[in-house]
DNA sequence: GATGTTTGCCTAACATTGTTAAATAACTAA
DNA sequence: TTAGTTATTTAACAATGTTAGGCAAACATC
């Protein structure tokens, strides 16, 4: 009898639905929001039928995380496929992994450990202000030959701010994933490449 | 009579023993073991008590924070002041920038969002894995007549990734504080730099 | 010095979390 | 229909952040 399949297919469907609730709270709430009882409301279910489906809450989020690593994958996947021309693929590739970090924030915030939680400060305090000032400064006299606009510093600043916090990152993130004299090499190439481009 | 202030001077160091205690249980267990009762332990006081030096937990944070974006400046300054050439500044502020992430990773963690909470399994799944192999294939495309070693491949791949996932994550973190054209016009900038230093 | 008032801290409690064990309902197979 | 399996719920536990109310010591005032 054919209900084997059935009852196989709506487990699935449970699993997708709790998911699915899963993300609909994310999206509308934020991650601190989620919890069990919620997701479990969402699909009229009670909280401890989830554990039928996952063994805990961060089985849960691996398995948000595994689907949005294949959207990603499928995404950059596809902006490959729309050149031919190798550097143009690239270049598309990366944008489209930015248009999905913001399309799916929440997803990206999750699969790369991009803080969730902690503090709300950082806009009101400027948290970074302290030492923004004190980089830009340099810049501006490194730069000082050519006039350069107050955008035009900022962003300069921020090139050298993103790459090196990305690089931090992801070191935090995945310990131990890049060797150190990789990172080191990475560091120093990447600081001079971008010193280089502030003065030609 | 002086009792006044060696009271306030009291209050000033439970304060100080509060922010330390909960430095250490985070050192030592990492954030998500973070909890006013265990603070409370340390101190030998009970947890209510904490409410009379931070209203809540998050409070308490921020107070962490601001101490670490002071660390941070200090070192960035002492840096600079090591060097006279503007160049040799930048890079000697940068390389102490990294140098406080990787000491303070816990602090640098609260500061800028670093995920400390969710998932274990970037690690084991190998998470990037899925694109970085897409990524690398293009880039070795494009090195093809220099015959890159796989280090160089990574490390490339990796200084694009940084650059790109820092300027997500500072834009994730602190929302809209760089425009839309700013963020534009370093992303296009860092990835046709990079693309540059493949070819030549 | 006795009395009222403030201060510092604690006990007890509440609501919310993730999670588990046991009871029950629903369904399948004979 | 009955026995057995599966699906789901109820009830509970421990840990969390947080608040209200009480107690006792220190202080101020008379």
């Amino acid at each position: 009898m054919g209900s084997k399949e059935r009852i196989q297919r709506l487990k699935e469907e449970n699993r997708i639905n709790i998911l699915e609730a899963a993300m609909q709270i994310v999206k509308e709430e934020g991650w601190q929001a989620l919890s069990m009882r919620k997701i479990a409301e969402i699909i009229e279910y009670t909280a401890p039928m989830i554990y039928e489906y996952f063994t805990n809450k961060e089985a849960l989020l691996s398995a948000l995380a595994a689907q949005g690593y294949l959207q990603l994958a499928k995404k950059m996947c596809d902006a490959k496929e729309r050149h031919a021309e190798p550097t143009q693929q690239l270049e598309a590739m990366w944008l489209a992994y930015w248009d999905f970090a913001f399309a799916e924030k929440e997803l990206y915030q999750l699969m790369f450990g991009v803080g969730t939680q902690c503090c709300e400060q950082q806009k009101s305090f400027g948290g970074s202000n302290v030492h923004s000032k004190m980089v830009s400064e340099v810049i501006q006299e490194i730069m000082k030959d050519k006039q350069p606009s107050a955008d035009i510093l900022c962003q300069k600043y921020f090139t050298f701010w993103s790459v090196i916090h990305g690089l931090i990152s992801i070191n935090l993130v995945n310990e131990g994933l890049l060797g150190e004299s990789n990172n080191q090499q990475i560091l120093k190439d990447a600081i001079q490449g971008i010193t280089r481009s502030l003065k030609d």
